[in-house]
DNA sequence: TGCCAGGCCGGGT
DNA sequence: ACCCGGCATGGC
């Protein structure tokens, strides 16, 4: 018996308002183009830095490590946790994020020795687990690394997600993770170009419109949206 | 000045 | 199964 982890269902009314929102954003907004980065390995350093910290302070960090040519598996991970945390300081919680860096440097090594291509070869499912294996990745890290960095179908929720979906009243507002990533994953076909502009526009959003606590941001684009809700 | 940013882990209940 | 403190910098 399949264990149900959350309540949703395919549903061809939650699918439709899922497209509605999109196009909404994408009109308002155009392609985001996302990840800005400068290849695979340079989305998954910048998806640990990026943990709980302004994207501005992350470019400084990943400016320093291309300063010292550190910008590549093998070297960042020969690198001692002292140097690597002074170079990535900018990026804030820098002893963590040098160790969590470090442990996801001897995984990537070790799995797939450096090598994006064999990375991409794993299936999503498992390659998701084998992400969460390693200390200092959590979902939306995963998430973030499956979709930008492997190119795999695999949503990814943020804060920004959970505030637009949760004040406008998609989902309810105690709705965790999985429950969100589901609303996605369950309910659109799984295209990852879909993926990755859907969320670059919600943080596109965010920025232009929700960054106050306000619980209704004005002139939003979703404004208009029926609130066809996502519970249950 | 104080609050916030594209989380995650570990220990306590 | 939750809940919470800790981790730290730079920008407004």
């Amino acid at each position: 018996m399949e264990r149900m982890t959350s309540g949703y269902k395919k549903n061809a009314a939650r699918t439709k308002t899922l497209f509605r929102i999109y196009r909404k954003l994408y009109a308002r907004f155009g392609p985001q183009g996302w990840w800005p980065a400068d290849g695979a390995f340079e989305v998954m350093v910048g998806a640990i830095l990026t943990q709980n910290t302004a994207w501005s302070n992350v470019e400084k960090a990943i400016a320093n490590l291309k300063g010292e040519n550190a910008m590549r598996p093998a070297r960042m991970a020969g690198m001692p946790h002292r140097k690597l945390a002074a170079l990535i300081k900018p990026s804030g919680f820098f002893n963590v994020k040098a160790a969590r860096l470090r442990n996801f440097l001897r995984f990537y090594m070790k799995r797939f020795d450096g090598d994006i291509r064999a990375l991409k070869r794993v299936p999503l499912d498992g390659l998701r687990k084998e992400l969460l294996s390693v200390n200092g990745i959590g979902k939306e890290t995963a998430d973030s690394i499956l979709l930008y960095a492997a190119g795999k179908p695999s949503f990814v929720v943020d804060a920004y997600t959970k505030r637009v979906f949760s004040r406008h009243g998609f989902v309810p507002e105690e709705a965790g993770y999985d429950a969100l990533r589901d609303v996605f994953m369950k309910n659109l076909p799984a295209r990852t170009g879909l993926f990755k502009e859907y969320h670059a526009l919600l943080v596109a959003l965010c920025k232009r419109h929700c960054l106050s606590r306000k619980p209704v941001c004005r002139g939003c684009p979703l404004s208009g949206i029926k609130g066809h809700s996502f519970r249950g």
